[in-house]
DNA sequence: CTTGACAGGTGTACAGCGTCCACCTACTTT
DNA sequence: AAAGTAGGTGGACGCTGTACACCTGTCAAG
């Protein structure tokens, strides 16, 4: 019976290693069923059996854990489906990204105000709007319409936040960014779509995207669609 | 000397007798200078040379001063202007609104965050959203386009959130909401909007409203509108 | 076979948060 | 003069994220 008990006291710490997958799981389970409210660190330590700092063993901070609980998230939305032409390749993704929404409620706000204050989205938002775009370019658009189509899409992308990218901002220079060949390499066509901005506003002061622009561009686009309504 | 500095301890609490709008306007103040973040109970106090527990008193709690702050600044933008046909008007107070919001860095989040759960959005939201309705029913909509049409435009129509009423949800009833008549004199077309809504979906479980519908109105509408900008 | 590094869990502590409660004080109303 | 009330005060509570020092078990090198 001793030895049980002792066994088990041995077992909980040693059979359950606690990696950083079994924190983010955790966390997000604790916010599917509580909501975002409900997401500390002291709860989540509490479901581990373990005691609130041990989970910095695994995770920088709470943002470093928001970030990882998005990564996860997004990496449950569909990979673009074959060759269906991009429209319908880019329709299915963004209901396959609402449906992911809608099983996790708390995510959208979580994503918009990570999205807000950090310098760049997480890697698997990255990974996701460049395969977004690359959709389009298949589709025969041309850099500067996928542009306009970014901005345009922005509120429908994730379900929210048209302004995915706010390097209006004058945020310090993230220190662990990816170097530029790497960045190329990995999101090849966010790479394009960036270079192609930069390049053509040269003169332009600051952003490099005049978001004034883009977003009455998007309005008009808007408006203009539910003018063809009308009787 | 002594008479003069009893008079100012004298003054610092008798001459501005903190009212409501001067804790708002505090708030309001303190968030345009260091984000939504630096907004504590305690600072607002601070800065108006008052404990924090004053407050109170005019307030009912947090979430209640971000309602007020929300509405003070939807209170800025800019009432309809004139009469240039609908399409003009609608774009000249989205611009609006959306230069409220760069004024105001911090209050899409604020609004959006609030509006989640929330069980109504703030009056002076409502009063917008209903003068908004009621620009595109005097411009030709009916009840049912216009119900789509601020779907298609959610995300515009303050900067982002398609989702302002989220009605689908299981929220209690607010307590102070107001009687029907009262919110059908004050916000007549949003009542028209959601009165029409409810009864041709009564059939239907629920919200009374299919966002799933909606949304891929939304969606299809804007992969139109992208598809017509195609060589 | 020992030793030392190190990954990983523990315990304590701190500053900051929102807000409940009891209190005091000045002014208004009867 | 008495009673009530609006509004500012002070203290406390429970919660948060996380810095810091500590301990312990595992494993590699001498």
């Amino acid at each position: 019976m001793v030895e049980i008990t002792r066994q088990a006291d041995t077992v909980r710490q040693a059979r359950t290693p606690l990696s950083r997958e079994r924190v983010l799981d955790a966390a997000v389970a604790l916010a599917d069923e509580g909501g975002v409210d409900a997401l500390s660190m002291r709860r989540i330590a509490q479901e581990l059996g373990v005691v609130p700092m041990a989970l910095y063993k695994h995770v920088a901070n709470k943002n470093e854990l928001l970030d990882g609980m998005i990564d996860a998230l997004v990496g449950e939305i569909d990979p673009p489906a074959g060759d269906a032409g991009w429209k319908t390749v880019v329709r299915l993704r963004v209901l396959s990204a609402r449906r992911m929404l809608l099983r996790h409620p708390w995510a959208s706000r979580v994503i918009e105000v990570r999205m807000r204050e950090r310098a760049a989205p997480t890697p698997a938002v990255m990974a996701y709007l460049d395969s977004m775009i690359g959709i389009f370019r298949a589709g025969g658009f041309s850099v500067g319409l996928v542009h306009h189509a970014m901005h345009v899409m922005g509120s429908r992308l994730l379900g929210f936040s048209q302004e995915l990218f706010d390097d209006s901002s004058d945020r310090e220079p993230d220190p662990d960014a990816l170097p530029p060949q790497e960045m190329a390499a990995r999101f090849p066509h966010i790479t394009e779509l960036a270079m192609a901005v930069a390049h053509d506003e040269e003169s332009v002061v600051g952003s490099g995207c005049d978001d004034q622009f883009e977003f009455e561009f998007a309005l008009d686009l808007t408006l203009d669609g539910l003018e063809r309504l009308l009787p």
